[in-house]
DNA sequence: GCAAATTTGTTCGTATGTATT
DNA sequence: CAATACATACGAACAAATTTG
């Protein structure tokens, strides 16, 4: 058997879903309905199906049937301010509690976010690597979940060296929301200019916490991105790492270099393809 | 049964990978092993594989056996030039050509592309929207794909207005590599400088093409980047779209501000936890 | 509100095919 | 060639979720 006949099924299914035969939210056959149209058993039907939800083409609801998934309006979020001028950075930007706040009104939502949760730990992983501490070094941790309409928007997590609290900013271990953000503090209460950042945007299967948190199936399907930002000062030592995992099936990024127009909220549609 | 029995395999085996006690790299037992184990048949083992399949923590080899995954080091592709300074917006930056050749040979690989393809298409869908084509409009397509050490890195595709080669762009419509680069070509002939860019970054299933270039699995789990670059002119009009898509499992986006110390290729591992 | 019908989810058994050792 | 291990395919039964009557 050249390709498998649950692969038949599921390309011939998968083509009327792109040529728009099968409608997005649309309602594909019953289980039984394939069965006889392809005669095939229903598991090798079944297995057609669990093959196009694997492609993030259906979904299944027990007791209801088979359905074309939807397109998801993407919310997007900028890696940073919109433009960069030089002006911005000599005021020290790049804290991240403004600035969601600010984006998220831009496009007309609704922002929320928990107090933050605030421990000490041993530095490990990336966290250790990031902000360049060996040995036996202790890092703030604070965790924060965030929203937008309601809805689950972001989980972050910012590391501080253990350091600066001892050198007086005492606020960061306290479980509350820094309202002017922690950079903003960094700067008036140890002179701590955040001189610039890095970030680096990776795409990995969810754990279980945020498939929990973000809503996603449990099966893994759905990507998370992971950002990771460190954030330097004027002798270039890190002062801090945020890292911030987003879905990837409702997010998308935008970065914009020089003079640009104003950035509407774009619609993604079909790409006209790269292949 | 509050959880199906093959959820329960799946989740016993997935602590002992995230634990240790199953190697990366090494073999899982055999489903005839697992099933005395476990004491459930055999399809009920094989459904647990596909779970842990789909959280892209095992792999199967027909006739060898099933494995835990490997760590993948991933490439690094820096968004913007390091760093952004204003004499490179001044010098018209943004042209791939030069920044994808000089970027591989900097993390010691080894850079290799095509020559491009290209065709003339009606504008729809992205391209129409970001180029801000209305009507019957056309634009040029130049498809390329990239490599990196002989393995496939990227597939890119541009889209310039058409009415760039009526200008007088004519190599634009060229099926040839332009050293160059396009960008600059556009501003020598037609004085056409790019003054500025939006990227914006989404994640997405795969689709049959890119799966074959990647060589990823045809089932869609590892999902692939793709970036939108709107490049426009001083006159704030868009000049072309580059849309390029990556694997997601091997790459990640790197982007700087402000003043940084130098980059190294960074190692992923584990997060610390935004959970 | 309840019962029946419909639809997908889980589990077992079995047989045969294909890839690798 | 034989043994091993995963892949495909069929049939059957019961469970769980949802809609319908």
């Amino acid at each position: 058997m050249a390709t498998p006949k649950y692969r038949v099924i599921a390309n011939d299914l998968r083509s009327k879903i792109e040529s728009g035969e099968l409608e997005r939210g649309g309602q594909l056959p019953t289980e039984g309905v394939l069965q006889k149209k392809y005669a095939a058993s229903r598991n090798t039907v079944r297995d057609a199906m669990k093959w196009l939800i694997n492609l993030g083409l259906v979904q299944t609801r027990p007791g209801q049937g088979t359905f074309v998934v939807e397109e998801i309006s993407p919310f997007s979020t900028a890696l940073t301010g919109i433009p960069v001028l030089p002006e911005e950075l000599e005021a020290g930007l790049g804290g991240e509690r403004d600035a969601y706040a600010a984006e998220v009104s831009a496009q007309g939502r609704d922002p929320d976010q928990q107090d933050p949760t605030v421990e000490i730990q041993k530095a490990i992983g990336v966290a250790a690597q990031e902000l360049q501490l060996v040995g036996e070094s202790f890092v703030v941790v604070r965790h924060q979940r965030r929203y937008i309409d309601g809805a689950p928007y972001s989980l972050q997590t910012t590391f501080y060296p253990m350091h600066l609290v001892e050198e007086g900013a005492t606020a960061l271990i306290q479980a509350q929301d820094m309202p002017s953000g922690a950079v903003r503090y960094l700067e008036e209460k140890l002179g701590l200019k955040q001189a610039g950042w890095i970030d680096r945007i990776t795409v990995r299967p969810p754990d279980q916490n945020e498939a929990e948190f973000f809503g996603l199936a449990e099966d893994g399907r759905i990507a998370v991105f992971e950002t990771f930002r460190t954030g330097y000062d004027d002798a270039l030592r890190p002062l801090r790492l945020t890292v911030t995992v987003y879905a990837s099936d409702r997010n998308q990024f935008i970065q914009t270099v020089g003079r640009v127009p104003p950035i509407q909220t774009p619609d993604p549609g079909p790409s006209g393809g790269a292949g």
